[in-house]
DNA sequence: ACGGGCATGTAACTGGTTACATGATTCA
DNA sequence: TGAATCATGTAACCAGTTACATGCCCGT
């Protein structure tokens, strides 16, 4: 529900309409994660559906301004954590667990590719982060900063992959 | 894509039933992540719909076949690896972004709610891993470390936050 | 005149997820 | 007998996502 939410988030700073939503939600996070257009609107009329924003025209163009019900939504979302049981499965784990019952060529196979495209990610990641100037806007610091934790978190544990599975006989397990 | 392709994994190695897939999926990852029996089968029906599994009854029991398809697109799931691009929103880190630019306060109250139940999330983790005996399937350990890497860089990043976003003013950025 | 960005939408589909109905078997 | 587990499904919904249609306005 992150769309949602970050629009919820971005209406409460005051009303906007629809392809403003777009721009600053993609300024908020420095492009990491573009949004189709389209999305903004089908999100928009799903959140007003459900009484979390309201739509009135101003000056021949529609915007969008969130209702009470949407503030104590957003409340909400700031206020609960996320949960490791509400986490959504990972899909490189499960990857590697079924990998390493079909053999160890699948695992090799998956172990290598993907360190390498993780790798190259990282060293973007990385080359972006330390050649941001003074100006960066802080969101964007944050997330890349996310980003490259979660990475090397992942590289670290495609290593212990590769050690622990090395050897290991076929439908072992 | 993960219970897709999970369950054609399963069906690689022989004929299953229904039933059986959610048994198997649940042992290979330890119960960490309960696949509601339902999903099985609506899952299978799409897997035929698609040509990637066909069913036969064999007494009195409905039994799942992967087809040819199915395994090339099995292998195309462990050949293809993730992509950052691909990767879904991080979910936490919109949430603090946005929380930034709502107000220190619910900055704060996002890391610290946050940072509470991450923390004893990776407690039990560890303490589950530590516990593991000599005949722990390998499958669940490995799904384990991946959670307990990824739980482990998440309270670093929820550090570094607290740190930069502290005396940060207001709608700053 | 025309291309590009601003602006608003809709239709269709995907995979994930749950709630519910139904019945067989097993075991205390 | 009655609860638990095995077993098979269906209907409905959700959020995310994309492809597409449409038109305005502005600068070249």
């Amino acid at each position: 529900m992150s769309v949602r939410h970050s629009l919820l988030a971005i209406l409460e700073a005051g009303p906007v309409h629809g392809y403003g939503l777009k721009s600053r939600f993609e300024a908020a996070t420095g492009d990491v994660w573009p949004l189709n257009v389209g999305q903004v609107y089908t999100t928009l009329g799903r959140l007003e559906r459900d009484g979390l924003v309201r739509t009135d025209v101003e000056e021949g163009q529609k915007t969008y301004r969130i209702t009470e019900a949407g503030r104590t939504e957003l409340r909400r979302w700031f206020a609960t954590p996320l949960s490791r049981a509400a986490a959504p499965r990972h899909e490189l784990a499960l990857k590697l667990v079924f990998a390493a019952r079909s053999g160890p060529g699948a695992v090799a196979e998956v172990v290598r590719s993907q360190a390498a495209v993780t790798g190259r990610s990282l060293d973007e990641l990385t080359r972006v982060r330390d050649g941001a100037g003074e100006d960066a806007e802080v969101g964007w610091l944050l997330v890349l900063e996310a980003l490259i934790g979660q990475t090397e978190a992942e590289i670290r544990w495609l290593r212990c992959c590769a050690e622990r599975l090395a050897g290991v006989p076929e439908h072992a397990g």
